[in-house]
DNA sequence: CTTTGCGCTAACAAAATTGTTAATCAAAAT
DNA sequence: ATTTTGATTAACAATTTTGTTAGCGCAAAG
């Protein structure tokens, strides 16, 4: 719309590419003609390709940012509550970004040098989730509540029930036959099995 | 060794460069180093890099195949015991081959028209399993013992336990700080987490 | 009305990457 | 000993892909 839109443009049709085909399959030629514009205006605003990438990228890792923060910032709820909220959340998240964890495990936890980056920045947002997790946790034990667990596993288990669905949607779909086919209800039904699943780990 | 090692050795440097760097990011000329010959000899062994690449793919193609079959071809057990054999032959080749979801959700399940062909494979020797599965949890739930779940619901969430942690592991190594620093240890403690998780989803 | 500057393109350059071929070398066959 | 065969290389060709630059046109500023 106004003057700058191209830059935006750009950077939209550079994600769409980099999250499908990667940052090695990526075209820039490609990127151009989806957003409208010579290739030349890559350079022209970004240098190179690998600078669009890193921007790109960044602006993925706010959104985990943002989505991790929003679990922690609410102080007033009990054990359960937190799981569910957790639980709620990332899937609700997933559901609107499906290709997030394909594109984060292919092009980033196979790169050393680009890992290392991300690796601090989750971690800053990821810990004091760990941590009021297991505090919650350590209180309901010593009460007679709950079992004692570890909350970095129990944390891995979560996320592994909610994202690896999402990973292998393609399959999903066929060799699980429609498992997937409504997006919503299956979004409701795993918020549901999730959480069972994971309270069912507490029970003593 | 013998006269034709260079075949071998050229698929097994191909191996490792396709499934660090993936179809886009894997050079030709980095495999031929590796396997110590010219480029030139792929062509002449394979004709082009995406012949070699199949090749790889049929190669892993066949594992997943046999690992999954080997869960199917024994008849007597109980439903724990089919579960927890399951688990640890499911637990056991993923520690022997920690990169391999990584690759094919990268590469496979990505690319629609290589989907397709994998897609197809992989359902002949699954659907059985989870045949199986359901026919016995039908039964011992109308025995009352436990409670009725869905087969196909509960191998995702057996998949997605097992297979998501070794997706992550460089960040699994820091984040959750050294968690699988001892690969072994964190096998068996897996093995006994996912067990125990699979079956509370299965208490009335 | 002219100038300035920004967004943009077209054409080009450089490098990387895959694929091809003619020639060589060694070993086996005759 | 000579021929043949298959494996291998070096050099080259074609293509793709990224990066660069000179200049055009338009809109705002003077």
């Amino acid at each position: 719309m106004d003057v700058n839109d191209t830059e935006k443009r750009i950077l939209q049709a550079a994600e769409q590419e980099f999250m499908q085909k990667g940052f090695a399959g990526a075209r820039t030629t490609v990127i151009a003609e989806k957003a409208g514009v010579t290739h030349a205006m890559l350079h022209y605003y970004f240098r190179t390709k690998e600078k669009i990438f890193e921007k790109v990228i960044s602006e993925k890792i706010t959104m985990i940012k943002e989505i991790i923060v929003s679990s922690i910032t609410e102080e007033k709820h009990s054990l359960e509550e937190v799981i569910q909220s957790i639980i709620d959340r990332h899937l609700t998240f997933l559901s609107e970004n499906p290709n997030l964890p394909r594109f984060f495990i292919g092009e980033i936890f196979s790169h050393p040098e680009r890992l290392e980056i991300v690796k601090e920045k989750i971690a800053v947002f990821a810990n004091p989730l760990i941590k009021r997790l297991q505090t919650m946790i350590n209180h309901y034990a010593s009460i007679g509540v709950y079992k004692w667990v570890d909350a970095k596993t129990l944390l891995l288990d979560i996320i592994s029930l909610n994202v690896f669905p999402y990973m292998i949607s393609p399959l999903v779909n066929s060799a699980f036959n429609g498992m997937m086919e409504d997006r919503n209800s299956f979004l409701e039904k795993r918020k549901f099995e999730n959480y069972e699943t994971i309270i069912r780990k507490l029970d003593k």
